[in-house]
DNA sequence: GTCTATATTCGGATAGAC
DNA sequence: GTCTATCCGAATATAGAC
């Protein structure tokens, strides 16, 4: 792996950890194993590294979970299968997580691979609930893009609580409450 | 209010916007008009104002949401009150938005509050549900734990969807999408 | 109780040698 | 490309006067 690569995988795993503002250059380029001018070369600054790091770490997510949503299976099946994928969950969502960071909010630069990634993820689960809903597994009752919200916002809300209560717990807890009441939705 | 008061309210507002690593004494200070004297006269540092700052908040959240779901009408208007209740979705939620910050994580006497507030809104919210079902307005199949988190996670994510689209339009569809899932589930 | 002065380390970067 | 030197201001306090 190249110096460059390095700065940027080092940067993905502090920004997951600690957010932008809670992440030096310094740290950045300790974890990387590089200097300063390293850094400096390579990078204009924190921010383009940074931007760098979540384009990264939002391609990997997204194309994921679009194989996951893609694949065999009922609309439900796979709903069920992305809510069910392996996570790390007391370490939360590398993307939605840096939503709460002031900095990233508030530098277009950074806040857009966030957006894009969320509204894209919200888009494609409202395809799945509306192919659901067409194949008579969900309610025509039941909104797709709203649906969807709620599906994503559990996941999202799911995390805040498995890290405040520093325990996966209620992060399970929500999964299969939503999955609950979609399943319990079903047409009869 | 005294000094001592606008220093908590001060860090309150700031924990709020920029969360703990992104807040300085300085900060706090200016937001305050107090001078550093003072500040370090009345807290033994940051860390202890922030916890005042977050004892504060939680309690008034607290008693706020239980006096909601204490009042009058059944479980399931009670929810939809609670989930409609006046937000500035926007800012997020000052609680949950804390899980976020690696500090606030790493401090227990500045993690213990949210644990806690985050813990109770879950079982107080379970109590509700459980007196849905007992009512008959809400499936005997459900969980009322696992509902309750689902019903939470869903404002804590909507936040983070409304925070990456800059729009409320996330947390309002997120919602709706919950409540029509719970209604639906409905027996009939 | 509040103020000003001082101290130490870190954050974020630039300059220029190799 | 990478390194070391250097810069300036901020972060987080402590000390002691008023």
């Amino acid at each position: 792996m190249s110096t460059k690569d390095r700065l940027i995988e080092s940067t993905r795993a502090l920004l997951w950890e600690r957010g932008y503002v809670g992440t030096s250059p310094k740290a950045i380029q300790h974890a990387a194993g590089a200097g300063q001018g390293s850094m400096y070369h390579h990078f204009s600054g924190k921010e383009e590294l940074a931007r760098a790091a979540i384009d990264r770490t939002a391609e990997e997510m997204r194309a994921g979970i679009d194989a996951q949503l893609s694949g065999p299976g009922t609309a439900l099946e796979r709903i069920t299968a992305y809510l069910h994928r392996e996570r790390e969950v007391l370490r939360g969502c590398p993307i939605g997580g840096l939503t709460q960071d002031p900095e990233v909010m508030a530098t277009p630069a950074l806040r857009e691979p966030v957006d894009q990634t969320l509204s894209w993820l919200r888009a494609r689960l409202a395809q799945v609930v509306a192919e659901g809903i067409a194949a008579g597994e969900l309610s025509p009752a039941l909104d797709p893009a709203a649906t969807a919200s709620s599906v994503v916002a559990t996941l999202q809300g799911g995390y805040v609580l498995a890290r405040a209560a520093d325990s996966p717990q209620p992060f399970d807890q929500a999964v299969e409450g939503v999955l609950a009441l979609l399943r319990s939705s079903a047409p009869r």
